[in-house]
DNA sequence: GGACCATGTCTAC
DNA sequence: TAGACCTGGTCCC
């Protein structure tokens, strides 16, 4: 399940096996038949990430990234997800909406299942849809002062903000609660409440960290000091695990201050947070 | 086997 | 704000 570090560490594994290669692509399941036969054997140009969004491209000639050809365009939502591999693929099991397969040694492949949103797009479509995005902490062409003019002088809480993908790309419910913990923040705090030092602070950990989740194919939050080895408590069990402060510990004592976690619905989706720590 | 949950987003009312 | 959509894991019977 991804936030943005996920999509970005894709792109690097995908132009990794299949850039500037031929490559064969199918849709198993039908849904992107008509796509995937419009680049299947053609040579995949380079993969971009903004945000969730990732993008692989199909250059139409020689040296071009795919601005002139099409873009594979895909959003894994909450529940997609790629399976790589190495070596042959396997005759295809459940709902593959596309396979992608070198045609030329070494062997790799890449299975998708269950996105948003898989499609082709233009060049121009491409750029529309990244258009509509804010900054990617993880993109080094990102302005952060673009998230600040919005947040700076919104009403809105800054819990709502930041999964706002308009707002500040990339950011999902983890990274969320985890930044606003890490800089003792209210996570219902409005937007206009938050000092320029305290954005640029959030800002520049939201990047690290994120960087940190792309190395590591999984998000960790926790100072050196909070691990589970330097604490002498139990490693976190629950899932895809990396270790974190709040997100889905409601009910647990902090790593901090042993105060319980707490959550509550917002826009859909459950909050985390220390009320000892966190601070309106 | 079924209910429920999930790191997401869009659309209709 | 509710429902829809896409899939897989976990927990309970």
């Amino acid at each position: 399940m991804p936030e943005g570090h996920t999509i970005h560490r894709l792109a690097a594994d995908l132009e990794e096996r299949f850039g500037g290669r031929p490559v064969r692509a199918s849709s198993p399941q039908g849904r992107f038949e008509g796509g995937a036969a419009l680049v299947d054997g053609r040579t995949m140009g380079g993969a971009d990430a903004h945000g969730k969004h990732l993008f692989l491209g199909f250059p139409r000639f020689e040296g071009e990234d795919g601005d002139g050809g099409e873009w594979i365009h895909i959003h894994l939502g909450l529940y997609g997800s790629f399976a790589l591999g190495r070596g042959a693929p396997p005759a295809p099991v459940g709902q593959i909406r596309l396979r992608l397969a070198t045609a030329e040694a070494p062997p790799a492949y890449a299975d998708l299942r269950g996105p948003n949103t898989c499609e082709l797009l233009t060049g121009a479509e491409k750029d529309a849809v990244t258009g509509r995005l804010g900054p990617d902490p993880l993109r080094a062409d990102a302005d952060p002062e673009r998230a600040w003019a919005r947040i700076s002088r919104s009403r809105t809480t800054l819990a709502a903000l930041l999964m706002d993908q308009k707002v500040v790309a990339g950011v999902g419910n983890v990274y969320r609660a985890e930044v606003l913990f890490r800089h003792n923040i209210d996570p219902y705090r409005a937007g206009r409440d938050i000092t320029r030092a305290e954005w640029e602070a959030v800002w520049a950990d939201l990047a690290g960290l994120m960087r940190e989740g792309v190395r590591h194919n999984r998000i960790d939050t926790v100072r050196p000091e909070h691990t589970p080895e330097a604490m002498g408590r139990p490693p976190r069990v629950d899932d895809h695990g990396g270790e974190v402060y709040v997100y889905r510990r409601a009910g647990m004592p902090c790593h901090v201050c042993g105060q319980e976690i707490r959550t509550a619905p917002l826009a859909a989706r459950n909050l985390f947070w220390c009320p000892g720590c966190q601070k309106p």
